[in-house]
RNA sequence: GGCCCACUAGCUCAAUGGUAGAGCAGUUGACUCUUAAUCAAUUGGUUGAGCGUUCGAGCCGCUCGUGGGUCACCA
């Protein structure tokens, strides 16, 4: 092995030698269960009566070594399955001796082992396998991080615990092994994303899958991965959103179309980035923007619902209730409310610099109006959205894919959802008249400075798809790692992926 | 990228600038209903890396690394 080991480690692999030489295969190809830990007792419970099971329950169980506590002649030990942690009672009796010696010198906690007997339950009650006979898995070299449960009034109580949390995200396999409220956190969320699917296929839509690699990125304003296709001699983008390739299946008569699938910013991390994303985008012909709020709401709550069987859910220390209808607060009146500046009456970038130095803000240098208007957003505005709201009637120039307001060019007809002080969702009626989204293109580029790696670049496909005639549609996307967060109450993006980026260490 | 904090045994944590420790895990032994089993004994350290200050550094200083927080960035 290339990486040095520890002495605990060396006497383990040492330990593993010898068993091999006397027969025993350490990783045997095969197991046999028969029951889970589940099913096991289940089988018990339903075979019993008066405490007496009217015939014996027979199982093969197999599992991780947690505990081990040996008795003299007898001894008890715990594993744990997919489904929870089952004791095992192993007596001398039964096995002889040198089989016990044997299960207690020779095993170790974390090992997987199989083990054969009859259920019962043990004085204390608690069912448990009475072994004739077990059979080892599959040993372990590194010693699984010590964490111990004690249960005192129903409450488990952990001990030593796992708690560092780089360890934690570089070795997340030792950190589910021990960490059980950890593998509960992932099955949430494979629910939330089987909730979503369930909600969506529901209401119609169709699942599909665009590319990832793609010539040109679109979408948002984000810089990408930039790869190399070596046959075709082609830089190649790793997508930042899927919006331009769903908009294009609008065109070809698919009307409600939708992707969950991983997304790639080339931007800074913090505790609600990660440089890939898993986003949820769906589009839905003849919507606009309020009817793809409704849509949000009902679609949030039937995910609560079916994962956490409730409309609240208590994020950090607040309650926080998806019942619709959600507040709705205009981008306009949300910004007057806090930051004291009616941006309608600020209509250049300088008018609205100029009201910003006035209330001691401090403008972004180079700024367009409408980023000078998301910084006031993100300033002032977002941390007071604590209940979910939908924040609506943005600025054209930092929406160039949204459909303008009949009676207001400057403002698009996009809405964003705020839960708990972040950005949860994002949606507009989207543009579809390719004379506009042409000219949005163009005004992207004059606006931006030449060397800002997020301005939009020019998609002729995309235009020319829009030319063959695009339904009226609304359009969504949400971060699914942020809905995880909530519904999980999970502070940081790393806690709801299971192998979060992290740099390099010179040392591995 | 800036600033702040952290890094000590496998895990969780101690240690006035003066001999690096505890609990759990490990090892050995006792124990036939235990469950953080208990009891007795015991192994285990390049204190993140390097350089410096000092008679003496886990502790003070500098550089670097990693992580966390925060700001910047992120429609």
């Amino acid at each position: 092995m290339s990486v040095e080991l520890s002495s605990l480690e060396q006497k383990q692999l040492e330990k593993m030698r010898r068993l091999r030489e006397q027969g025993v295969d350490p990783y045997p190809p095969r197991a046999e269960r028969t029951h889970t830990s589940r099913q096991a007792i289940a089988a018990f419970e339903a075979a019993e009566k008066d405490g007496e099971p009217a015939v014996p329950v027979v199982a093969t169980l197999a599992g991780r070594l947690r505990a081990i506590r040996p008795m003299g002649k007898i001894t008890f030990a715990h594993i744990e399955d997919g489904d929870g942690k089952i004791q095992l009672f192993l007596r001398a009796n039964d096995l002889g001796a040198e089989q016990l010696a044997f299960f207690n010198h020779q095993f170790d906690l974390g090992d997987f082992i199989q083990a054969s007997g009859e259920m019962f339950r043990t004085r204390t009650g608690e069912l448990t396998l009475k072994v004739t006979a077990f059979r080892l898995l599959a040993k372990a070299i590194t010693p699984l991080p010590a964490a111990k449960d004690e249960v005192v009034d129903g409450q488990v109580v952990r001990h030593a615990l796992l708690s560092d949390p780089e360890t934690r995200y570089r070795q997340r396999y030792a950190d589910l092994a021990v960490n059980s409220e950890v593998r509960d956190l992932f099955r949430k969320r494979a629910a939330i994303l089987r909730s979503l699917r369930e909600f969506l296929d529901g209401q119609g839509f169709l699942e599909v899958e665009t590319p990832i690699l793609q010539p040109i990125y679109g979408g948002a304003a984000a810089q990408p991965f930039v790869t190399h296709h070596n046959q075709l001699h082609q830089d190649l983008y790793l997508r930042i959103s899927f919006e331009l390739y769903l908009k294009r299946l609008l065109v070809g008569g698919l009307e409600r179309v939708y992707e969950i699938g991983r997304d790639f910013r080339n931007e800074g991390v913090s505790f609600k980035h990660n440089p890939e994303f898993t986003q949820l985008e769906f589009y839905c012909a003849y919507f606009d923007y309020l009817k793809v709020m409704e849509l949000t709401e009902q679609m949030i709550c039937y995910v609560a619902d079916h994962v956490l069987g409730q409309r609240t859910v208590v994020y950090q220390g607040r309650e926080i209730n998806f019942a619709p209808p959600w507040r709705r607060v205009e981008l306009r009146q949300g910004i007057l409310e806090t930051a004291g500046i009616d941006i309608a009456q600020a209509p250049t970038r300088n008018d609205l610099a100029n009201a910003m130095e006035a209330k001691g803000i401090h403008p972004k240098p180079g700024a367009t109006r409408g980023k000078l208007i998301d910084q006031l957003l993100g300033d002032h505005l977002e941390p007071t959205l604590i209940q979910p709201t939908f924040l609506y009637n943005y600025p054209r120039d930092i929406s160039p894919l949204a459909k303008s307001k009949l009676d207001d060019p400057q403002t698009v007809e996009r809405f964003e959802g705020y839960v708990a002080g972040f950005e949860l969702c994002n949606a507009f009626t989207e543009l579809n008249d390719p004379v506009d989204q042409e000219a949005r293109f163009l005004e992207m580029g004059r606006d931006y400075d030449a060397r800002d790696e997020e301005r939009h670049p020019m998609d002729e496909d995309y235009l020319r798809a829009m030319r063959y005639g695009m339904p009226p549609n609304g359009g969504f996307g949400m971060g699914v790692d942020r809905l995880t967060m909530l519904l999980t109450d999970s502070p940081n993006i790393r806690e709801v992926l299971l192998f979060p980026h992290l740099r390099n260490r010179e040392d591995e």
